[in-house]
DNA sequence: TTGTAACCGAGACGGTACGTCTCGTCTTGCA
DNA sequence: TGCAAGACGAGACGTACCGTCTCGGTTACAA
């Protein structure tokens, strides 16, 4: 990392942004989102406050840039069947969500009761979400595997409900697969 | 309203814990979680700090004082199947929660991310919310109804995983007929 | 000391009294005036405030009655000679201030520039003092000591004034018979 | 006076303590040390608490600035005797804190024996007298008019015991000349 | 003998001020 | 010329005491 930041000219210092979100993530890591305080970033990163205000006008901005950062791009593998599929799914999630990004995630939860611009990217992950799970969904169909009557946005909700209920509950142990055979109904199957 | 409210001897006066809670609500009402101040309240309530502090030390303490005088003995109607009974948990408590209790649970969800007293009452909530669940599925599987397999911990989980999922999603208005339908998997059976 | 203090019937506890007073001594003598608080003074007392504050309504007036109970009645000795006279008085003083009850009358000084009521009592202290000083003077006008054109009540003031400043300076330790000297202007006669 | 004063960039704003100096000037001439209150002091300066202790950390300190302010550079004037002299130094000092100064500085006294730092400005404040009273003296040693045995520095001190006394007993409007002759003891001359 | 009056400890009450903290805005001076 | 540094006004935070009050109980004295 270069020594010393400063002006790269009237346009947006990429070394200011890195070390701004590496100073918001560190903090995030140490004190929970309650400890994240503008200053205390603004500090951290050797940034000016008015910098920060500039690029990140609410601790809700923060913290979306930061989990931006943070979230790889989940590839649902393709197990065979549905509801090992959905399994796959909340095991990845939960994994991701154990090691790092859980707490930051839970944190834009509760943020976006508050800040309409953090409501407003929930909203937006929720929908990605939704698509992704619509898309191993779609997969199950093609193999002939859904109920009649199943409607796939409902289910691709429900999952979601799950994800997000264990999160907020603090309970991201839970089995995969016992959640996955409640959503997918496999007893109805028996 | 008392003109004059005061000491009553050294102890609790039921008259100020009323004004503080009104003061909370209504300030709840009209401003929302983010307009919940301490010094706010006791304005309102021409309560002192010190009284305040108190009785509720926490932000959390005060929520939750708030939403246990709001929330009523929820009564689960049998409407003679489960997939019915679900779908009136889901009504009922939608209905309360537009009505007027929303906003304070969506509250006290952000709050428990922050105050550990407030994730723990929200735990307890969650078990006495899960409890009468276990009797309405408890009520189907003396009928009969029951699917084999079927965990009625899991369901009841999924149905307050679907509650608390549309009410952080601002979705209260969504038809609880079909969510109970996706819950209870009534495509199986047709 | 009796386990428990409280109400003697229809008149006032002497015992009580004493267990204020002493309280407020420590208290004064650990902390000093700022750490005299009546809430901290009536805790160490397990006295009630109502009590502390029926009969000593303010903080001077508890300061003034732990200063009157710690003052000894002052006898000024008769070394022979004025200058001796006052050196004695100096000394004697100094002594009681050094040794307890300094502190306590720096704070009534402290005290009087605030509380009207500390003011007249230590107005008053300082009549008693000049009354008492007077005397040692009249005692050398008697042995034909005094230089003409000297005015009693001048010199006594003088002693007085000198008595506090070094109070006020914290200079309890400096020479009596040097102050004495000047007081008394030996060198003029020398 | 200027309509928003602010910041002025990473450095003290000149404005901003005058604001504060005038505020607490007034305070203390309306209502005494007692309605100090740096809070009250805050609001009539229209500034900041955080500014206010970040230069004056106690009220001490915020006193010493008033008086340090204040006073005015005393230039005691010649009268060709020692007795004269002392006598204008009375006269001068008296009324300087008739007319303004001296609630500030009986204040002062007060919070020394409270507020170590303020113990520490009077200390320097004494000192500073006691020099200037020297000089005077010296003016009268070079006439030739100082009693033998007289130590400047003791009758330098007693000057100032005098004016202390004088201003913590309310006594500002004695007759300077029979005080300064006392000091001098004329009446050995006569 | 029985009020009843004043005392007592306790501590809740409405308040005020404290000193700290964070916010979001603003200049300035350095690089 | 853009950024770090940090001063600024504003005001909420939680704490500590203030002086007043009511409580429930005790004791002494008057009726």
């Amino acid at each position: 990392m270069t020594e010393k930041r400063a002006s790269i000219g009237a346009r947006r210092n990429p070394d200011t942004e890195a070390a701004v979100l590496n100073a918001a993530t560190q903090i995030l890591a140490e004190a929970g989102i309650a400890g994240l305080r503008m200053e205390a970033v603004a500090k951290r990163a050797r940034a000016g406050k008015a910098t920060l205000y500039r690029w990140w006008p609410t601790r809700g901005a923060l913290l979306l840039a930061v989990y931006r950062r943070m979230k790889t791009e989940d590839v649902y593998a393709d197990t065979g069947s549905l509801e090992g599929d959905i399994a796959g799914v909340l095991r990845l999630v939960f994994g991701h969500w154990r090691r790092e990004t859980g707490a930051v995630f839970r944190s834009i939860i509760a943020a976006a009761q508050v800040e309409p611009d953090v409501a407003e990217a929930l909203a937006e992950f929720r929908l990605e979400r939704r698509t992704a799970l619509l898309a191993v969904i779609a997969r199950a169909e093609r193999r002939g595997e859904l109920p009649a009557g199943l409607v796939p946005e409902r289910l691709a909700e429900a999952v979601i409900a799950t994800l997000w209920f264990k999160l907020l509950s603090h309970d991201l142990d839970d089995d995969p697969d016992a959640l996955a055979r409640v959503l997918t109904q496999s007893w109805s199957k028996g």
